[in-house]
DNA sequence: TTTTACCTCGACTTGCTGTTAAATTTTGAA
DNA sequence: TTCAAAATTTAACAGCAAGTCGAGGTAAAA
């Protein structure tokens, strides 16, 4: 039930502890669903069977559980994305996998991935805004590239990246507004029926 | 100052009362900038200069107020597309007017219109619910039928329109999350933008 | 003038919130 | 077995939130 590593005295926060990813998941699940501030703290103790004491052992306070949500699925979904990418050969079908991969990783982590789109309260601390910051920046750099590449390989129009990729990430991000997961089509099919979309355009 | 018609005794609620107006617009603008449950109703009579009892005059509760904040503006926002969208030509016309009529709309009414977009908190009552979605609903099937009446004309590729309108709305709807007004960009150029993307498509 | 309807307020209640301190149990190694 | 560290709990606290109450004021109608 312990997956902390002590080998050497170093590394001890390698693997998080069972009981930190327990309550980082329902607390992500709650948030997702009810919201940052509707959700008491009691509440995720009741969900997670902890009295609410004891998540203060793990967490300094509430902000940190939410910030840490956000700040790790940030960083997961960039670098998920990016080794989904990697081995993709023209600009087009990197594009495809991008968006693709976003999705799927949505739907895989429905609940913290919302909880990081629905972007409820904020984050306070400044460091945690730069981390958020240099996850999200480096995403969206990597789908600039992908456009700017595409442009000047000429497989792409001459468009605005920056414009273009915003749009791209929009579709992609309105998700957490509106995709249930029981519905009969998998977010990662909305994201390649966008692709197609983005690529060749309404005009016939 | 008072707006009330009283001329036959009926139809006392033609016009909105000024302080119901006022208290709105400050609401809707602390609900924009800090979130629904952030903002305590002490804050909002503070912004407007009241006291909290005053607001109790006006409002059955703190939710009536958000509630009317976003029924009046989902409701607003398509009637003033739909009517940009009339007078318009070809259907490939009345899709750019669509889009740009939409962050024309959404920059002029930037408080509520964020209010609207971030949905923060939910409608608890049915019937608020039930009214929201109607123009939502209806806003969208607008959008569809310019995409399906465009296909039909021949100037679309068969595209499927409910995707192809989510997508749309998608880019349209995350601008509430990033969209500063004091940048160098008008919102409704980023969405004439936006328009030449997905008329024009990636593909070179 | 009297009445009526509206507008405004301060003081209050009630309930829930995040957070902490101290005490207790469990765990795991020596 | 011993014993310290980690995990967990119980029981509280202080603060602030939404919402209420009763009353005072005002302007115009009757």
């Amino acid at each position: 039930m312990e997956a902390t590593r002590k080998d050497k005295g170093m590394q001890v926060q390698v693997e998080v502890k069972e009981r930190e990813k327990e309550i980082l998941a329902v607390a992500a699940q709650l948030f997702a669903q009810e919201g940052f501030e509707t959700v008491a703290v009691r509440n995720i103790a009741e969900a997670v069977g902890l009295s609410k004491a004891t998540l203060y052992h793990y967490f300094k306070d509430k902000d940190e559980i939410y910030a840490r949500i956000v700040i790790d699925t940030m960083e997961k979904i960039c670098l998920y994305v990016e080794g989904r990418v990697a081995g993709a050969g023209s600009n087009r079908e990197r594009l495809v996998i991008f968006m693709e991969a976003n999705a799927t990783f949505f739907e895989e982590n429905i609940w913290t991935a919302t909880a990081l789109l629905l972007g409820l309260g904020g984050l306070n601390q400044p460091h945690q805004r730069e981390k958020v910051a240099y996850w999200r920046d480096r995403h969206e750099q990597n789908l600039r590239k992908i456009i700017r590449d595409g442009i000047a390989a000429g497989e792409f129009r001459p468009v605005n990246p920056a414009v273009a990729g915003r749009a791209i990430l929009s579709t992609l991000n309105w998700m957490g507004r509106w995709y249930k997961p029981d519905g009969p089509t998998r977010a990662h099919e909305f994201a390649l029926e966008y692709a197609d979309l983005f690529l060749g355009g309404l005009v016939a």
